[in-house]
DNA sequence: GAGACGATTCGG
DNA sequence: CGAATCGTCTCT
């Protein structure tokens, strides 16, 4: 059957691309850390990528104007742990390149970490399923799934099972393009710019990520979805707090693991307590 | 194959 | 705050 057909092309692409990336590892392994060896093309971008993400970085990388799948971050940037990668992503633009060739692009502002176990608010909490198998892949790689006939979109990070949920963006490029694919689901209702993204299924909706096309991509490698540098987001202007929605993860509930730009508009939900106490 | 459920969204 | 709406999982 055609569903069958396309599942084992996918996955037949993707072991190939864990390959390549499994070659660039090991070039990585046994070159000094501080020359370390990178895929043409990424030499500014790893180079800085490899250290603290939240300190200034960008500003050798802004004079970028070349985009394409070959800078997109790379293994070093997702291979860190899921807490420290929902804040690293914080500031940073995410690109889609549409069916048509558009890049349809905004800069991500609220994340959420999901650990795995013993998280019981993450899917792969308990363990490995058909469904939550992209959280288990190698950091950097997207995880689509549906809820209530919508999509969220994750990116795996270090640690088994757990992934960087992307709750809002702040929507960059080819806005009104990002309207048109609201729009297909809410026929002529109109959107402020900061409505287009503020929360993980209208941000899968404005970037036309669906299941079908993104699940499982390879974030480093893809030529329909990858990542790429914005300006720094100072730590002191990160919102850390509760999660949402999660009403059934227990003890889970209350754990900061939500991260957001502080003053942004185009964040989902407010903790107005949190901001309180910074 | 029926039934339940959900890391959401929208409209009233 | 309730309904929509549908893929996926868990039984029968």
């Amino acid at each position: 059957m055609m569903s069958t057909t396309k599942r084992s092309a996918r996955k037949c692409s993707t072991s190939i691309a864990s390959k390549i990336r499994k070659k660039l590892d090991s070039s990585d392994v046994h070159s000094d850390s501080k020359t370390k060896k990178i895929p043409k093309g990424n030499e500014k971008q790893s180079i800085k990528l490899s250290n603290d993400p939240n300190t200034s970085q960008v500003k050798q990388i802004k004079e970028t104007t070349i985009y394409s799948a070959t800078k997109a971050f790379d293994y070093t940037f997702y291979n860190r742990p899921c807490e420290e990668l929902a804040r690293a992503l914080l500031g940073k633009k995410l690109v889609r390149l549409s069916d048509k060739g558009e890049r349809l692009c905004g800069t991500i502002v609220e994340t959420e970490a999901y650990l795995g176990h013993p998280d019981k608010g993450a899917h792969s909490y308990k363990g490995k399923t058909n469904k939550n198998e992209a959280m288990f892949l190698e950091p950097g790689t997207a995880y689509v799934y549906h809820i209530h006939s919508y999509c969220c979109m994750n990116i795996s990070s270090k640690g088994d099972g757990a992934a960087v949920l992307l709750r809002a963006l702040e929507p960059v490029e080819n806005i009104p393009s990002m309207i048109k694919l609201r729009q297909k689901r809410t026929p002529g209702k109109t959107f402020k710019s900061h409505e287009l993204c503020n929360g993980p299924s209208k941000l899968c909706l404005s970037l036309d990520v669906t299941k079908d096309q993104i699940n499982k991509e390879d974030m480093t490698k893809s030529t329909k979805i990858w990542m790429e540098n914005g300006d720094e987001i100072k730590p002191d202007r990160i919102v850390h707090c509760k999660r949402i929605n999660i009403s059934y993860a227990e003890e889970w509930v209350d754990k900061p693991l939500r991260y957001y730009i502080q003053g942004n508009k185009c964040v989902s939900k407010l903790d107005k307590e949190a901001e309180k106490a910074m």
